[in-house]
DNA sequence: TTGCTTCTACGACGTTTGTCGTATATATTT
DNA sequence: AAATATATACGACAAACGTCGTAGAAGCAA
């Protein structure tokens, strides 16, 4: 029913990155995917898709017998959602302190650190 | 047993905060700070943090016949280990996405993004 | 056509999470 | 002392999560 709020659970982000990365797929296909980093059934799977089908997480259509699933919400969304919970409840709401914690604990290339720049940049001149 | 890896759940979570925010704190001052927020029953917050304890999250001590608890792991600790959940879960473990994605929908002050720009050029130079 | 493979659907089940109620011991108040 | 308030301990329970087995339809191969 509800459309809006509904949280993904680990599992189901776990099949949302692989919608996302490679758009519509089988269940088939997602299985096989997630089973690169982790055994699971193809029953399971087909069951995960299945309820969030329900949810509204997904979409689906059919090719002859097989379902197709699509993410329903984009990517940024989701992981917006994710992110300012998390924010919320273990960073007291501090954006930059998570900044500061991120990038002190995991290393990223000239290039990252280059684009992140030029965006604080632009945030910096925005607030002028 | 083991006191590693024990990531805390989402009520944990709440708890922590409050711990780290105030220090040892009684079953009571918890409740009553949880209950700002939340209405939750004050033997739902004790149990909590009697399976807190036992799990090792969380240490106590006793004041008369009252326990003062305290959170074990520093809040950094603890922090870096959810965000690498969420960073690998959602943002496919790329810590530039994900701090493009915070510092782009939230409002940060200057004197934070200073800060931010400063462990980046730190980060820079010991590159080189 | 008879079998083997591959779908979806659906029910079942063990765990984890979060929530409380009740029992019991110890203080505190009147 | 009796009544009230406040602690801990512990068991119970519903809902959410994740996992899978089995059944049955649909397609493919011999």
């Amino acid at each position: 029913m509800s459309k809006v709020k509904m949280k993904p659970t680990e599992a189901e982000l776990d099949i949302l990155s692989i919608l996302w990365e490679q758009g519509p797929s089988s269940v088939r296909y997602v299985n096989d995917k997630l089973n690169m980093a982790k055994r699971v059934g193809y029953t399971t799977t087909l069951k995960q898709l299945q309820i969030m089908h329900e949810k509204g997480l997904v979409s689906r259509t059919s090719d002859g017998r097989t379902h197709i699933y699509s993410a329903e919400e984009g990517k940024e969304k989701t992981q917006k959602q994710l992110l300012d919970r998390l924010l919320d409840s273990a960073f007291g709401g501090s954006a930059s302190k998570l900044v500061m914690q991120v990038l002190g604990s995991h290393t990223s290339s000239s290039r990252e650190l280059n684009e992140i720049k030029a965006l604080i940049k632009k945030l910096e001149e925005d607030k002028l």
